[in-house]
RNA sequence: GUCCCCAUCGUCUAGUGGCCUAGGACAUCACCCUUUCACGGUGAGUACAGGGGUUCGAAUCCCCUUGGGGACGCCA
Protein backbone atom coordinates (compact mmCIF):
# COMPACT_ATOMS: atom_id res chain seq x y z
CA UNK A 1 0.00 0.00 0.00
CA UNK A 2 1.43 3.04 -1.32
CA UNK A 3 1.31 5.81 1.70
CA UNK A 4 2.62 9.56 0.85
CA UNK A 5 2.49 12.77 2.86
CA UNK A 6 2.46 16.44 2.62
CA UNK A 7 4.28 17.83 5.22
CA UNK A 8 4.29 21.56 5.36
CA UNK A 9 5.50 23.98 8.40
CA UNK A 10 2.75 26.88 8.73
CA UNK A 11 4.92 29.69 8.92
CA UNK A 12 3.58 31.48 5.68
CA UNK A 13 0.80 30.85 3.17
CA UNK A 14 0.97 27.84 0.60
CA UNK A 15 3.41 28.89 -2.11
CA UNK A 16 4.09 27.49 -5.80
CA UNK A 17 6.75 25.38 -5.10
CA UNK A 18 5.46 23.36 -2.14
CA UNK A 19 1.73 23.06 -3.61
CA UNK A 20 3.84 21.27 -6.79
CA UNK A 21 5.39 18.95 -4.25
CA UNK A 22 1.83 18.65 -2.94
CA UNK A 23 0.74 18.07 -6.36
CA UNK A 24 3.15 15.56 -6.92
CA UNK A 25 2.84 13.81 -3.47
CA UNK A 26 -1.26 13.64 -4.21
CA UNK A 27 -0.90 12.13 -7.45
CA UNK A 28 1.17 9.62 -6.68
CA UNK A 29 -0.82 8.27 -3.66
CA UNK A 30 -3.89 8.70 -6.13
CA UNK A 31 -2.19 6.75 -9.41
CA UNK A 32 -1.25 3.82 -6.91
CA UNK A 33 -4.83 3.68 -5.19
CA UNK A 34 -2.76 4.57 -1.86
CA UNK A 35 -3.26 7.31 0.94
CA UNK A 36 -2.49 10.63 0.83
CA UNK A 37 -1.67 12.09 4.34
CA UNK A 38 -1.17 15.90 5.84
CA UNK A 39 0.99 16.70 8.64
CA UNK A 40 1.45 20.13 9.47
CA UNK A 41 5.25 20.45 10.93
CA UNK A 42 4.83 23.15 13.68
CA UNK A 43 8.16 22.36 15.68
CA UNK A 44 8.98 26.03 15.11
CA UNK A 45 7.45 27.73 17.88
CA UNK A 46 8.76 31.24 16.86
CA UNK A 47 7.09 31.25 13.59
CA UNK A 48 4.51 28.46 13.23
CA UNK A 49 0.78 30.39 13.19
CA UNK A 50 -2.57 29.10 13.24
CA UNK A 51 -3.25 31.26 10.60
CA UNK A 52 -0.82 29.79 8.48
CA UNK A 53 -1.91 26.76 8.85
CA UNK A 54 -5.40 27.56 8.09
CA UNK A 55 -3.96 29.15 4.76
CA UNK A 56 -2.48 25.95 3.83
CA UNK A 57 -5.90 24.30 4.17
CA UNK A 58 -7.13 26.80 2.30
CA UNK A 59 -5.23 26.28 -0.36
CA UNK A 60 -4.72 22.65 -0.98
CA UNK A 61 -8.78 22.95 -0.70
CA UNK A 62 -9.11 25.64 -3.37
CA UNK A 63 -6.76 23.32 -5.79
CA UNK A 64 -8.53 20.09 -4.65
CA UNK A 65 -5.68 18.17 -3.00
CA UNK A 66 -7.86 16.17 -0.59
CA UNK A 67 -6.27 13.30 1.94
CA UNK A 68 -6.81 10.99 3.87
CA UNK A 69 -5.30 11.36 6.82
CA UNK A 70 -4.92 14.50 8.97
CA UNK A 71 -3.76 17.10 9.25
CA UNK A 72 -1.36 15.57 12.24
CA UNK A 73 0.72 18.05 14.25
CA UNK A 74 4.24 17.46 15.55
CA UNK A 75 3.48 19.54 18.86
CA UNK A 76 0.86 16.97 20.15
CA UNK A 77 2.80 14.58 19.24
CA UNK A 78 6.22 15.58 21.76
CA UNK A 79 5.67 12.25 24.14
CA UNK A 80 6.78 9.86 21.48
CA UNK A 81 9.50 11.91 20.45
CA UNK A 82 10.83 11.77 23.47
CA UNK A 83 9.94 8.25 23.70
CA UNK A 84 12.22 7.53 20.82
CA UNK A 85 15.50 9.81 21.75
CA UNK A 86 15.15 8.03 25.39
CA UNK A 87 16.05 5.25 23.28
CA UNK A 88 18.72 6.04 21.08
CA UNK A 89 20.00 7.75 24.43
CA UNK A 90 19.93 4.34 26.54
CA UNK A 91 21.45 2.25 23.13
CA UNK A 92 24.03 4.74 22.69
CA UNK A 93 23.01 6.07 19.78
CA UNK A 94 22.34 9.56 20.68
CA UNK A 95 23.90 11.65 23.30
CA UNK A 96 23.43 15.11 25.78
CA UNK A 97 25.62 18.10 24.04
CA UNK A 98 25.59 20.96 26.78
CA UNK A 99 27.22 23.61 23.56
CA UNK A 100 26.17 27.24 24.09
CA UNK A 101 24.91 28.78 20.98
CA UNK A 102 27.64 31.82 21.03
CA UNK A 103 30.20 28.18 21.51
CA UNK A 104 28.72 26.72 18.55
CA UNK A 105 28.76 29.76 16.67
CA UNK A 106 32.39 30.36 16.96
CA UNK A 107 32.81 26.71 16.11
CA UNK A 108 31.38 27.61 12.81
CA UNK A 109 33.09 30.79 12.29
CA UNK A 110 36.23 29.44 12.74
CA UNK A 111 35.55 26.23 10.68
CA UNK A 112 34.50 28.50 7.89
CA UNK A 113 37.69 31.01 8.13
CA UNK A 114 40.03 27.76 7.88
CA UNK A 115 37.95 26.47 4.44
CA UNK A 116 35.72 23.97 6.37
CA UNK A 117 32.49 23.17 5.76
CA UNK A 118 31.03 24.25 9.39
CA UNK A 119 30.21 21.55 11.62
CA UNK A 120 29.64 20.41 15.47
CA UNK A 121 33.09 18.67 16.29
CA UNK A 122 31.34 16.20 18.43
CA UNK A 123 32.87 17.42 21.29
CA UNK A 124 30.29 16.17 23.98
CA UNK A 125 30.24 12.65 22.23
CA UNK A 126 31.83 10.71 24.36
CA UNK A 127 31.18 12.94 27.79
CA UNK A 128 30.76 10.03 30.90
CA UNK A 129 31.16 12.88 33.64
CA UNK A 130 29.17 14.99 35.60
CA UNK A 131 27.68 16.99 33.26
CA UNK A 132 27.88 21.08 33.66
CA UNK A 133 25.23 22.37 36.36
CA UNK A 134 22.44 25.27 34.84
CA UNK A 135 22.49 23.78 31.08
CA UNK A 136 19.82 22.26 29.21
CA UNK A 137 20.82 20.25 26.91
CA UNK A 138 20.44 19.17 23.47
CA UNK A 139 20.30 15.57 22.43
CA UNK A 140 22.48 14.82 19.57
CA UNK A 141 22.49 11.60 17.14
CA UNK A 142 26.04 9.82 17.54
CA UNK A 143 26.28 9.63 13.72
CA UNK A 144 28.80 6.95 12.22
CA UNK A 145 31.87 8.51 11.45
CA UNK A 146 33.00 6.02 8.51
CA UNK A 147 31.28 4.91 5.58
CA UNK A 148 29.13 6.45 3.16
CA UNK A 149 25.12 6.92 3.10
CA UNK A 150 23.52 6.17 -0.03
CA UNK A 151 20.21 5.82 -1.52
CA UNK A 152 18.21 5.60 -4.87
CA UNK A 153 16.42 8.57 -5.09
CA UNK A 154 13.18 7.72 -7.65
CA UNK A 155 13.68 10.98 -9.29
CA UNK A 156 17.41 11.60 -9.09
CA UNK A 157 19.06 8.20 -9.04
CA UNK A 158 21.53 7.18 -6.65
CA UNK A 159 22.77 9.14 -4.38
CA UNK A 160 25.80 8.57 -2.00
CA UNK A 161 27.31 10.57 0.90
CA UNK A 162 30.29 9.98 3.18
CA UNK A 163 29.72 10.06 6.69
CA UNK A 164 32.87 12.04 7.35
CA UNK A 165 31.00 14.85 5.52
CA UNK A 166 28.30 14.66 8.55
CA UNK A 167 27.46 16.05 12.11
CA UNK A 168 26.46 14.77 15.33
CA UNK A 169 23.07 16.57 14.17
CA UNK A 170 20.52 17.87 17.33
CA UNK A 171 17.49 15.60 17.79
CA UNK A 172 15.90 17.27 20.76
CA UNK A 173 16.51 20.92 21.56
CA UNK A 174 16.92 22.50 24.97
CA UNK A 175 13.25 23.03 25.45
CA UNK A 176 12.53 19.29 24.38
CA UNK A 177 11.04 20.10 20.81
CA UNK A 178 12.34 17.78 17.82
CA UNK A 179 14.04 19.59 15.29
CA UNK A 180 13.25 18.76 11.68
CA UNK A 181 15.04 16.01 10.98
CA UNK A 182 14.28 13.79 13.70
CA UNK A 183 10.55 14.54 13.66
CA UNK A 184 10.14 13.81 10.14
CA UNK A 185 11.50 10.55 10.70
CA UNK A 186 10.01 9.19 13.56
CA UNK A 187 6.27 10.72 11.69
CA UNK A 188 6.96 9.29 8.61
CA UNK A 189 8.41 5.91 10.26
CA UNK A 190 4.96 6.01 12.05
CA UNK A 191 2.54 7.35 9.92
CA UNK A 192 3.77 4.24 7.53
CA UNK A 193 5.04 6.01 4.93
CA UNK A 194 6.24 4.00 2.08
CA UNK A 195 7.68 7.14 -0.33
CA UNK A 196 8.93 10.13 0.52
CA UNK A 197 8.49 13.11 -2.01
CA UNK A 198 9.78 16.06 -1.33
CA UNK A 199 11.76 18.96 -2.45
CA UNK A 200 15.02 19.20 -3.82
CA UNK A 201 16.47 20.97 -0.76
CA UNK A 202 16.12 18.07 1.19
CA UNK A 203 18.54 16.10 -0.59
CA UNK A 204 21.53 16.74 1.92
CA UNK A 205 19.20 16.09 4.62
CA UNK A 206 18.22 12.97 3.63
CA UNK A 207 21.39 11.00 4.64
CA UNK A 208 21.15 12.22 8.39
CA UNK A 209 17.51 11.18 8.32
CA UNK A 210 18.90 7.47 7.07
CA UNK A 211 21.31 7.21 9.79
CA UNK A 212 18.66 8.08 12.19
CA UNK A 213 16.36 5.32 10.88
CA UNK A 214 19.61 3.10 10.91
CA UNK A 215 20.34 3.49 14.47
CA UNK A 216 16.26 2.65 15.45
CA UNK A 217 16.86 -0.47 12.92
CA UNK A 218 13.73 0.71 11.32
CA UNK A 219 12.97 -0.16 7.20
CA UNK A 220 14.06 2.82 5.09
CA UNK A 221 11.25 4.56 2.73
CA UNK A 222 11.68 5.09 -0.94
CA UNK A 223 12.87 8.88 -1.36
CA UNK A 224 11.77 11.39 -4.32
CA UNK A 225 13.27 14.80 -4.01
CA UNK A 226 11.63 17.20 -6.98
CA UNK A 227 13.59 19.61 -7.77
CA UNK A 228 13.26 23.35 -6.90
CA UNK A 229 11.02 25.91 -9.06
CA UNK A 230 12.66 29.11 -10.07
CA UNK A 231 11.66 32.41 -10.60
CA UNK A 232 12.57 33.92 -14.47
CA UNK A 233 15.88 34.90 -13.18
CA UNK A 234 17.21 31.34 -12.27
CA UNK A 235 16.89 32.47 -8.64
CA UNK A 236 14.92 30.65 -6.11
CA UNK A 237 11.16 31.21 -6.49
CA UNK A 238 10.26 34.44 -4.01
CA UNK A 239 7.98 37.20 -3.60
CA UNK A 240 9.28 39.34 -5.86
CA UNK A 241 9.06 37.27 -8.65
CA UNK A 242 5.31 38.00 -8.66
CA UNK A 243 3.16 36.05 -6.65
CA UNK A 244 4.11 33.00 -5.16
CA UNK A 245 0.97 32.73 -3.05
CA UNK A 246 -0.86 29.96 -4.73
CA UNK A 247 -4.50 31.99 -3.69
CA UNK A 248 -3.45 34.55 -4.75
CA UNK A 249 -3.79 33.16 -8.17
CA UNK A 250 -7.16 32.72 -7.32
CA UNK A 251 -7.50 36.33 -6.25
CA UNK A 252 -6.18 37.02 -9.96
CA UNK A 253 -9.02 35.29 -11.77
CA UNK A 254 -6.87 31.81 -12.20
CA UNK A 255 -8.76 28.57 -12.18
CA UNK A 256 -7.58 26.11 -10.17
CA UNK A 257 -7.68 23.15 -12.66
CA UNK A 258 -5.15 25.54 -14.71
CA UNK A 259 -2.96 25.98 -12.14
CA UNK A 260 -3.20 22.22 -11.42
CA UNK A 261 -2.23 21.37 -14.70
CA UNK A 262 0.57 24.29 -15.04
CA UNK A 263 2.51 23.34 -12.20
CA UNK A 264 1.96 19.51 -12.96
CA UNK A 265 3.61 20.06 -16.22
CA UNK A 266 6.58 22.39 -14.58
CA UNK A 267 9.04 19.54 -14.23
CA UNK A 268 6.67 16.54 -15.21
CA UNK A 269 5.78 15.18 -18.80
CA UNK A 270 4.02 12.56 -20.14
CA UNK A 271 4.68 12.67 -23.91
CA UNK A 272 4.02 16.28 -25.40
CA UNK A 273 0.86 16.30 -23.53
CA UNK A 274 0.16 19.99 -22.62
CA UNK A 275 -3.67 20.26 -21.59
CA UNK A 276 -4.80 17.43 -19.33
CA UNK A 277 -7.09 16.78 -16.17
CA UNK A 278 -6.80 15.89 -12.97
CA UNK A 279 -7.98 12.31 -13.91
CA UNK A 280 -5.48 12.05 -16.89
CA UNK A 281 -2.55 13.45 -14.38
CA UNK A 282 -3.31 10.49 -12.10
CA UNK A 283 -3.90 7.89 -14.96
CA UNK A 284 -0.56 8.98 -16.33
CA UNK A 285 1.45 10.25 -13.44
CA UNK A 286 5.22 8.58 -12.55
CA UNK A 287 8.26 9.12 -10.40
CA UNK A 288 10.60 8.35 -12.87
CA UNK A 289 8.83 11.03 -15.49
CA UNK A 290 9.95 14.17 -13.18
CA UNK A 291 12.48 16.07 -14.52
CA UNK A 292 15.78 16.10 -12.44
CA UNK A 293 16.63 19.59 -13.10
CA UNK A 294 15.16 22.77 -11.73
CA UNK A 295 12.35 24.60 -14.04
CA UNK A 296 11.93 28.21 -13.90
CA UNK A 297 8.37 29.60 -13.18
CA UNK A 298 6.79 30.76 -16.69
CA UNK A 299 3.89 33.16 -16.04
CA UNK A 300 2.82 33.56 -19.47
CA UNK A 301 1.99 29.97 -20.14
CA UNK A 302 0.04 29.64 -17.45
CA UNK A 303 -2.04 32.69 -18.36
CA UNK A 304 -2.01 30.77 -22.04
CA UNK A 305 -3.45 27.56 -19.84
CA UNK A 306 -5.76 29.72 -17.98
CA UNK A 307 -7.29 30.75 -20.82
CA UNK A 308 -7.75 27.38 -22.03
CA UNK A 309 -9.58 25.95 -19.11
CA UNK A 310 -11.71 29.37 -19.35
CA UNK A 311 -12.82 28.78 -22.63
CA UNK A 312 -14.21 25.27 -21.96
CA UNK A 313 -15.61 26.49 -18.76
CA UNK A 314 -19.11 26.26 -17.89
CA UNK A 315 -20.34 29.92 -18.37
CA UNK A 316 -22.87 29.72 -15.11
CA UNK A 317 -19.65 28.77 -13.27
CA UNK A 318 -17.33 31.88 -14.57
CA UNK A 319 -20.22 33.80 -13.89
CA UNK A 320 -20.44 33.31 -10.42
CA UNK A 321 -16.53 33.61 -10.13
CA UNK A 322 -16.97 36.61 -11.87
CA UNK A 323 -19.54 38.35 -9.71
CA UNK A 324 -17.43 39.45 -6.76
CA UNK A 325 -14.83 40.89 -9.23
CA UNK A 326 -17.51 43.25 -10.33
CA UNK A 327 -19.20 43.76 -7.19
CA UNK A 328 -15.65 44.86 -5.82
CA UNK A 329 -16.34 47.31 -8.91
CA UNK A 330 -19.35 48.80 -8.01
CA UNK A 331 -21.08 46.79 -10.48
CA UNK A 332 -24.32 44.71 -9.31
CA UNK A 333 -25.09 42.37 -12.27
CA UNK A 334 -28.08 41.74 -10.43
CA UNK A 335 -29.36 44.81 -9.51
CA UNK A 336 -29.91 46.02 -12.60
CA UNK A 337 -33.14 44.87 -14.10
CA UNK A 338 -33.23 44.90 -18.26
CA UNK A 339 -29.58 44.35 -18.38
CA UNK A 340 -28.55 40.96 -19.32
CA UNK A 341 -27.96 38.14 -17.42
CA UNK A 342 -24.31 37.90 -16.43
CA UNK A 343 -23.66 34.32 -17.31
CA UNK A 344 -24.41 35.21 -20.88
CA UNK A 345 -22.26 38.08 -20.78
CA UNK A 346 -19.74 35.53 -19.43
CA UNK A 347 -20.70 33.20 -22.45
CA UNK A 348 -19.90 36.08 -24.40
CA UNK A 349 -16.72 36.84 -23.32
CA UNK A 350 -14.91 34.21 -21.95
CA UNK A 351 -13.26 32.93 -24.92
CA UNK A 352 -11.15 36.62 -25.65
CA UNK A 353 -10.32 36.82 -21.82
CA UNK A 354 -7.17 35.50 -19.50
CA UNK A 355 -8.19 35.21 -16.37
CA UNK A 356 -11.26 36.22 -14.33
CA UNK A 357 -10.54 39.06 -13.63
CA UNK A 358 -10.41 40.15 -17.39
CA UNK A 359 -13.83 38.80 -17.57
CA UNK A 360 -15.22 41.25 -15.13
CA UNK A 361 -13.53 43.70 -16.71
CA UNK A 362 -14.56 42.97 -20.06
CA UNK A 363 -18.16 43.12 -18.94
CA UNK A 364 -18.69 45.82 -17.21
CA UNK A 365 -20.02 48.15 -20.09
CA UNK A 366 -23.72 45.69 -20.08
CA UNK A 367 -24.21 47.37 -16.74
CA UNK A 368 -23.17 50.70 -16.46
CA UNK A 369 -22.69 53.40 -19.55
CA UNK A 370 -19.12 54.27 -19.95
CA UNK A 371 -18.40 57.50 -21.95
CA UNK A 372 -15.97 57.16 -24.32
CA UNK A 373 -12.56 59.47 -23.63
CA UNK A 374 -12.29 62.49 -25.87
CA UNK A 375 -9.58 61.00 -27.85
CA UNK A 376 -12.01 58.62 -28.89
CA UNK A 377 -14.54 60.46 -29.90
CA UNK A 378 -12.29 62.63 -32.00
CA UNK A 379 -11.06 59.70 -33.66
CA UNK A 380 -14.54 57.70 -34.41
CA UNK A 381 -17.34 60.09 -34.25
CA UNK A 382 -16.47 61.57 -37.81
CA UNK A 383 -18.64 63.76 -39.77
CA UNK A 384 -17.85 60.84 -42.70
CA UNK A 385 -19.93 58.66 -40.12
CA UNK A 386 -22.46 60.40 -38.84
CA UNK A 387 -25.12 60.10 -41.56
CA UNK A 388 -25.11 56.30 -41.05
CA UNK A 389 -25.10 56.75 -37.83
CA UNK A 390 -28.01 58.98 -37.76
CA UNK A 391 -29.45 56.46 -39.75
CA UNK A 392 -28.98 53.33 -37.99
CA UNK A 393 -30.09 54.91 -34.93
CA UNK A 394 -33.38 55.10 -36.73
CA UNK A 395 -32.95 51.15 -38.59
CA UNK A 396 -32.29 49.89 -34.76
CA UNK A 397 -35.47 51.00 -33.24
CA UNK A 398 -37.65 48.57 -35.80
CA UNK A 399 -34.89 46.02 -36.53
CA UNK A 400 -35.66 42.79 -35.45
CA UNK A 401 -33.71 42.15 -32.01
CA UNK A 402 -31.17 39.64 -32.97
CA UNK A 403 -27.45 39.29 -33.91
CA UNK A 404 -27.81 38.57 -37.20
CA UNK A 405 -30.33 41.02 -38.51
CA UNK A 406 -28.61 43.90 -36.31
CA UNK A 407 -25.39 43.06 -38.24
CA UNK A 408 -27.60 43.23 -41.57
CA UNK A 409 -28.77 46.49 -40.44
CA UNK A 410 -24.97 48.16 -39.87
CA UNK A 411 -23.88 46.83 -42.98
CA UNK A 412 -26.88 48.29 -45.25
CA UNK A 413 -25.92 51.70 -43.53
CA UNK A 414 -22.60 51.59 -44.23
CA UNK A 415 -23.59 50.69 -47.75
CA UNK A 416 -26.07 52.92 -48.21
CA UNK A 417 -23.69 55.94 -47.21
CA UNK A 418 -21.15 54.63 -49.51
CA UNK A 419 -18.81 53.75 -46.47
CA UNK A 420 -16.62 50.74 -45.19
CA UNK A 421 -18.06 48.79 -42.98
CA UNK A 422 -15.91 49.78 -39.97
CA UNK A 423 -16.68 53.18 -40.35
CA UNK A 424 -19.94 52.45 -38.68
CA UNK A 425 -19.24 49.59 -36.80
CA UNK A 426 -15.93 51.39 -34.51
CA UNK A 427 -18.10 54.45 -33.67
CA UNK A 428 -21.49 52.60 -32.67
CA UNK A 429 -18.98 50.72 -30.89
CA UNK A 430 -17.34 53.04 -28.86
CA UNK A 431 -20.84 54.66 -28.71
CA UNK A 432 -22.58 51.59 -26.65
CA UNK A 433 -19.33 50.44 -25.04
CA UNK A 434 -16.98 53.49 -24.41
CA UNK A 435 -14.02 51.09 -25.99
CA UNK A 436 -12.68 49.97 -28.96
CA UNK A 437 -11.97 46.23 -27.97
CA UNK A 438 -15.24 44.08 -27.91
CA UNK A 439 -16.86 41.31 -29.42
CA UNK A 440 -18.56 41.55 -31.96
CA UNK A 441 -20.69 44.82 -31.98
CA UNK A 442 -23.85 43.21 -33.17
CA UNK A 443 -23.58 40.32 -30.90
CA UNK A 444 -23.19 43.02 -27.59
CA UNK A 445 -26.64 44.55 -28.72
CA UNK A 446 -28.37 41.74 -28.95
CA UNK A 447 -27.59 41.08 -25.38
CA UNK A 448 -27.87 44.70 -24.38
CA UNK A 449 -30.88 44.74 -25.54
CA UNK A 450 -32.71 47.79 -27.58
CA UNK A 451 -33.34 49.82 -25.10
CA UNK A 452 -30.62 50.29 -23.64
CA UNK A 453 -28.26 50.31 -27.02
CA UNK A 454 -30.84 53.37 -28.38
CA UNK A 455 -30.79 55.25 -24.90
CA UNK A 456 -26.88 55.30 -25.33
CA UNK A 457 -26.74 56.16 -28.74
CA UNK A 458 -29.12 59.05 -27.90
CA UNK A 459 -26.79 60.25 -25.28
CA UNK A 460 -23.18 60.15 -27.61
CA UNK A 461 -25.32 61.34 -30.73
CA UNK A 462 -24.97 64.89 -30.05
CA UNK A 463 -21.50 64.51 -29.96
CA UNK A 464 -21.38 63.82 -33.34
CA UNK A 465 -19.38 67.06 -35.49
CA UNK A 466 -22.26 69.61 -36.61
CA UNK A 467 -22.74 70.93 -40.33
CA UNK A 468 -21.30 68.05 -42.46
CA UNK A 469 -24.40 66.49 -43.78
C1' G B 1 35.00 27.57 1.16
C1' U B 2 33.24 22.24 1.57
C1' C B 3 29.67 18.61 0.11
C1' C B 4 25.36 17.05 -2.94
C1' C B 5 22.69 17.57 -7.44
C1' C B 6 21.81 19.33 -12.39
C1' A B 7 22.85 20.85 -17.82
C1' U B 8 18.22 20.09 -25.34
C1' C B 9 15.23 26.54 -28.50
C1' G B 10 14.30 32.94 -24.40
C1' U B 11 10.92 29.43 -21.16
C1' C B 12 8.51 24.38 -20.12
C1' U B 13 9.79 20.01 -22.39
C1' A B 14 10.02 15.15 -26.10
C1' G B 15 14.17 12.29 -26.86
C1' U B 16 16.83 6.52 -22.88
C1' G B 17 23.01 4.61 -29.17
C1' G B 18 20.99 4.55 -35.31
C1' C B 19 13.70 6.52 -36.63
C1' C B 20 17.13 13.50 -35.12
C1' U B 21 19.31 17.66 -41.46
C1' A B 22 16.44 17.17 -32.96
C1' G B 23 9.69 16.96 -32.19
C1' G B 24 5.71 19.67 -29.26
C1' A B 25 3.99 23.88 -26.21
C1' C B 26 4.42 29.11 -24.34
C1' A B 27 6.58 33.56 -25.93
C1' U B 28 8.32 36.39 -30.47
C1' C B 29 7.69 37.69 -35.73
C1' A B 30 5.01 37.30 -40.53
C1' C B 31 0.73 36.10 -43.27
C1' C B 32 -4.53 34.51 -43.41
C1' C B 33 -9.39 35.18 -41.11
C1' U B 34 -11.77 39.90 -39.59
C1' U B 35 -16.76 45.41 -37.73
C1' U B 36 -12.12 46.38 -33.19
C1' C B 37 -9.48 43.17 -29.73
C1' A B 38 -8.96 38.34 -29.01
C1' C B 39 -9.74 33.31 -30.70
C1' G B 40 -8.48 30.23 -34.72
C1' G B 41 -5.35 28.79 -39.06
C1' U B 42 -0.60 28.77 -41.75
C1' G B 43 4.46 29.71 -41.60
C1' A B 44 9.38 31.63 -39.77
C1' G B 45 13.55 32.27 -36.55
C1' U B 46 15.52 29.91 -32.22
C1' A B 47 18.56 24.62 -28.72
C1' C B 48 21.69 19.26 -27.82
C1' A B 49 27.24 24.54 -22.76
C1' G B 50 32.70 23.44 -24.20
C1' G B 51 36.57 19.79 -24.65
C1' G B 52 38.18 14.91 -24.60
C1' G B 53 37.10 9.74 -24.93
C1' U B 54 33.92 4.77 -25.84
C1' U B 55 31.45 3.04 -30.45
C1' C B 56 30.76 1.28 -37.21
C1' G B 57 27.45 5.21 -35.17
C1' A B 58 26.27 9.68 -29.96
C1' A B 59 21.62 14.84 -27.66
C1' U B 60 21.63 9.89 -25.65
C1' C B 61 27.44 6.13 -22.28
C1' C B 62 32.34 7.76 -19.50
C1' C B 63 35.89 11.73 -17.92
C1' C B 64 37.33 16.86 -17.40
C1' U B 65 36.10 22.06 -17.71
C1' U B 66 32.48 25.70 -17.41
C1' G B 67 27.84 27.25 -15.83
C1' G B 68 23.49 26.78 -12.59
C1' G B 69 20.86 25.16 -8.25
C1' G B 70 20.81 23.22 -3.32
C1' A B 71 22.84 22.17 1.54
C1' C B 72 26.23 23.29 5.44
C1' G B 73 21.05 26.02 12.20
C1' C B 74 18.69 24.09 19.06
C1' C B 75 14.50 26.76 10.47
C1' A B 76 11.79 23.49 7.86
Amino acid sequence: MVRTRFAPSPTGYLHIGGARTALFSWAFARRHGGKFVLRIEDTDLERSTAQSTQAILDGMAWLGLDYDEGPFYQMQRLERYHEVAEQLLRSGDAYYCYCTKEELDAMREQQRAAGLKPRYDGRWRDFKETPPPGVKPVVRLKNPQEGVVAFNDLVKGEIAVANTELDDLVLLRGDGVPTYNFGVVIDDLDMNITHVIRGDDHVNNTPRQINILKALGAPLPQYAHVPMILGADGERLSKRHGAVSVMQYREDGYLPEALINYLARLGWSHGDEEIFSREQLVEWFDLSAINRSPAKFNPEKLQWLNQQYLKNADDGRLAALARPFLEADGCDPAAAPGLPDLTSVTNLLKERVNTVAELADAAVYFYRSLDPSPELKAQHFTAEAKGAIFDLRQQLAEVEWESHAIHEAIKNCAKEHGIKLPKVAMPLRVMITGETQTPSINAVLELLGREETLKRMDQQLENFPNGAE
